[in-house]
Parts: structure tokens; sequence; C-alpha cells
DNA sequence: ATAAACCTTAGACTAGACTCTAATGTCAAG
DNA sequence: CTTGACATTAGAGTCTAGTCTAAGGTTTAT
């Protein structure tokens, strides 16, 4: 198959196909006379694997450590395979916690405000945010009084 | 102060203090005779402002906006602040939940493989990435047999 | 034979938030 | 009076992962 087949087949654009082969990911297993990328089923299997990883939160460069195991399996071990997993799990909770940090704080943001047409004279986001600092971990001191508003 | 005691007082590098000035969100309230910039107390406060709103997860554009509000509290109203604050909160929850699956996903991965020195010629975790899809809703389905390793 | 739809390449551009460099000027201390 | 720490500017570079363009060549159907 030609690369907009491919494309289809994967759901990446014949763009991003391409910028993937320079990066040294994946390449057509032949071409046609007129130089066309000609892939084949096989191609096909890898593109979806570097997909899936990428799906993962796998960076293009931990992609392309798959693919050099799945290229030549029995010249690896499985500990480089998993040590890549769960660097990748620690990185994700570690996102994960901060965002959920960032969700705690911005609740607070929202909570306090009454976000109706009146003046933002006394509005509590722009106050918590001249006063409050997201890295502590607890007690985020709201400017007293005001409450709502 | 000068930019060095306003990068130490804020946490922000002078690099970074001056890239916001270009982005037009800061600016030094003078300038000494010899052009160095000199900030205020309220300079720095304006400082911890914008650092506090970054570590919520706002863009520079968005702190940009909460800085006029904050510039000319009476032009503006309470909804304006709390519709950008909804609007990240929605942006934040739908980038932990992403996360999750992800996170989901790579526990699987992970937990299918033994990680040891074995050859990775039967790895569950290539075996995965080449029959597995993350965007399934549930029943990622592991290709049968094999177990560990 | 000609238009539509496909393919090729190198290389420029995008986003967001910095980060750094070069070349130069200023200031405080010993 | 020199050294070192600080400051200035414009502008270039970094990172990741694409995304797009220009200028052409090929294939397929009508």
């Amino acid at each position: 198959m030609k690369i907009g087949e491919l494309a289809k087949q994967s759901g990446l654009s014949t763009h991003t196909l391409r910028f993937y082969e320079k990066q040294g990911l994946i390449r057509a297993s032949t071409r046609s006379e007129s130089n066309y990328r000609i892939y084949s089923q096989a191609d096909l299997s890898a593109v979806r694997f570097v997909k899936r990883s990428r799906d993962m939160g796998f960076s293009l460069e931990e992609v392309g450590v798959f693919l050099s195991i799945r290229a030549d399996k029995p010249a690896h071990v499985c500990r480089e395979a998993k040590d890549l997993a769960q660097q990748k799990i620690f990185e994700v909770e570690q996102k994960i916690h901060e965002m959920q940090q960032m969700l705690t704080a911005l609740h607070k943001l929202s909570d306090a405000c009454c976000g109706g047409n009146e003046s933002a004279e006394f509005c509590s986001i722009i106050e918590v945010l001249d006063y409050t600092s997201v890295e502590q971990d607890e007690g985020y001191s709201v400017p007293a009084g005001k409450g709502k508003a």
C-alpha cells in the first residue's frame, strides 16, 4: 500500500508518517519504480505499534527503543522494556499529582468567586492570586473577610 | 531593587523576568540613570501574582488577562475571572483523565512483564504494544497465553 | 489529453515557555 | 585601578511533535 492508505489504516497523517521516517522510526519496506513508498502489512503493524506507544505517553525517542527491542528481541532482555515502562509510570504519576494540586488550587480560586456581573473590585480570584501560593501543602490562607465576590 | 534581587525574591530567573517584560506582562516601575531596571515592592507583588497564576496552570496569555483585571478592577467583572478559572479547571480535569487512562494502560503493560534478564523474545510489553489499543474504554485484550515474561 | 488525486523532496513554520549568547556597560570592594 | 559581579540589548537557540508549503512528478479515470 502507498502512504495515503497507510495513513488511513493507522490513523496518522502522511505528514506524520514521513516525519517518523525522518526520525528513523519507521520506513517503507520498498519503493515503487516511481519512488513511491510501498508499505507491507508488517509496516502497518510497526506503525500501529508506534501509535500505541505514543498513546501510552512514550516519547518518540522511547518508542525508538521499543522498536529496536521489537526488531531484535533475542538481543534484548525484559528488564529494558520494563524499566522504560516503570519510568513512564513514575513520570505520569508525578504529573497527575501536580495537576491534582493545581486542580485543588483552582477550585479554591473558583469557588471563592461569585462569577457575576459585579465589578471585580473585590474579586476573590484576584485576591487569592495576590496572596496564595500553590506550593503549600495545606492552608491556602485566603485573605480574610469579603467571602464571595 | 534591581533585577537580580527581584529574581531572588520571586524565584524566577533574570532571563525569565526580562522575557515576561518582552511579553508585556511585567515591567520595572522605573529605570536607574544607567538604565538598570528598578523594581518596587508593588512590582514584586505583581511578579509573584504572575508566578502563582503560572503555578496554577494558566498560560502566559491567561495571566495577562488576570493582570489587566488586577490593574483596573472596577473596569472588569467577576465573571471574566471566574470564566477563566472554570475553563482551566475543565482543561486540567481533561488532562488528568487522559493521564489516568495512560496510567492504567502502563500498569497493564508493566505488570505483565517479568522485567528480568531473560531474553525479550517473549516480552509481554512488546506483545501488548503490538496488539493493544489505548483508546478502548475497557478490555485491553492482552494476547492470550504466555502470562508473565 | 487532461483533470483530479495521488506521490516526491527539502526545508520552513508552529506552539509555549523559556534559555542562552555576544558584545558591551556599570558598580562596589580591595 | 582592576577584578568580579552585576546590568543592558537584540536576537538566536532549545525542546517536542508535528504541520505545512512550494515546486514538481505520477497515476487513474474520463
